[in-house]
DNA sequence: TAAATAATAAAGACCGGTTGGTATATTATA
DNA sequence: TATAATATACCAACCGGTCTTTATTATTTA
């Protein structure tokens, strides 16, 4: 059975994510908050006992998204390399170039906002991302075990290139709003992964 | 001759610059600007008539740097594709690595803040970024002509690729102190530059 | 099934402190 | 002595957060 009480937490939680995602969190006033989503004061607080616990909320739904669309027919694809075409196609067409949080990548633009201001909140966020190199430092990984790869790689390095390009993207393509960015970052990185090949 | 006003300006040019770079726009208060100068805010106030204003001229300082660093040694170069590996390193090695600014990279950090907050800011970093991604699009063409690199390349395509992997690295590096980095960064950038090579 | 009760959700007034910014008075300098 | 530079007091609006009261649910009982 659904209460009253979680619709309201998981509207304050939606309407928040699209507010920090577009402002940031600190240019984030509560009063926003309670705009956007029509409470008080007192509704507000009656589900989140601070600010700071709501942007918690709000990034453990931020991460459910994001994983839903850039894991997406992923476990189907036998070959590793295909395997991290696709993701890639996710993260920057079905994610980022869809415009599936308005101000962007919610945790690019938390991540460089909150860098050096908490590092509890940062961390969080760069935990995720270390994550998601991992995932494909193991698929190249298995790549390289299958026989696919040029030998004397450094599969760590090159996926964190990867990421740091894919990271580069979503800092440039809000402020641009022109889709050419993450075209070409995709094709740039599917041409340097195809030089990997053998 | 310089007068105490104007070095009391370039203080809080200064100052403001630091702040800016680590605490971000919004979340930088005229009080941090003041303690951080001994100033009060009679005496800021005279030399500024708003914080955007002292936004501008931070930005204008922060170029300045900027380009002093990443064009150091750059006209005296011959071979533009050198050209291009030198400013890299200049950017990434002497300017991120070296913590130019405590936040990381001043344009990178303002512009994820202020994209979808101030469209006259953000278009203001927005210009800058593009006009260094023309200067490598100019020096790959004149690679080209001295007939340096593989027939059928996208030169503008791949000057923006090489600005994107840098601000992603921009992006990651402040939040993990981790010089891997930009090393890394620098190494696959040269790599990927290496596969253009005729 | 209807009324009574208990539990939850929300409203709204209020708090001290801070925000960016102004006006005027005072001090230091050329 | 004129002017540039700075200090100080002050402003309304806003900040995140608390508290008590009221309204709305859900559950139990008759």
């Amino acid at each position: 059975m659904v209460t009253k009480g979680v619709e309201t937490k998981q509207k304050i939680i939606n309407k928040s994510l699209q507010l920090f995602s577009v402002k940031g969190y600190y240019n984030t006033s509560i009063n926003d908050i309670l705009e956007a989503t029509g409470l008080t004061k007192g509704g507000l607080y009656g589900h989140f006992k601070s600010k700071e616990e709501i942007w918690y909320a709000v990034y453990d739904q931020a991460v459910t998204i994001w994983k839903e669309i850039v894991f997406k027919d992923i476990k189907k694809i036998d070959d590793p390399l295909e395997r991290i075409e696709k993701i890639l196609n996710n993260d920057l067409q079905n994610y980022l170039g869809a415009n599936v949080f308005e101000g962007g990548c919610f945790f690019l633009n938390m991540l460089v906002e909150l860098s050096g201001q908490s590092n509890t909140m940062s961390n969080c966020i760069l935990k995720g991302i270390i994550g998601f190199s991992e995932v494909i430092t193991l698929w190249l990984k298995e790549a390289h075990e299958k026989n696919m790869l040029k030998p004397g790689l450094n599969f760590n390095e090159i996926a964190k290139f990867i990421v740091v390009s894919i990271n580069g993207c979503a800092a440039l393509y809000p402020s641009t709003r022109d889709s050419e960015i993450w075209k070409l970052t995709l094709r740039q990185i599917n041409y340097y992964i195809n030089e990997l090949k053998k």
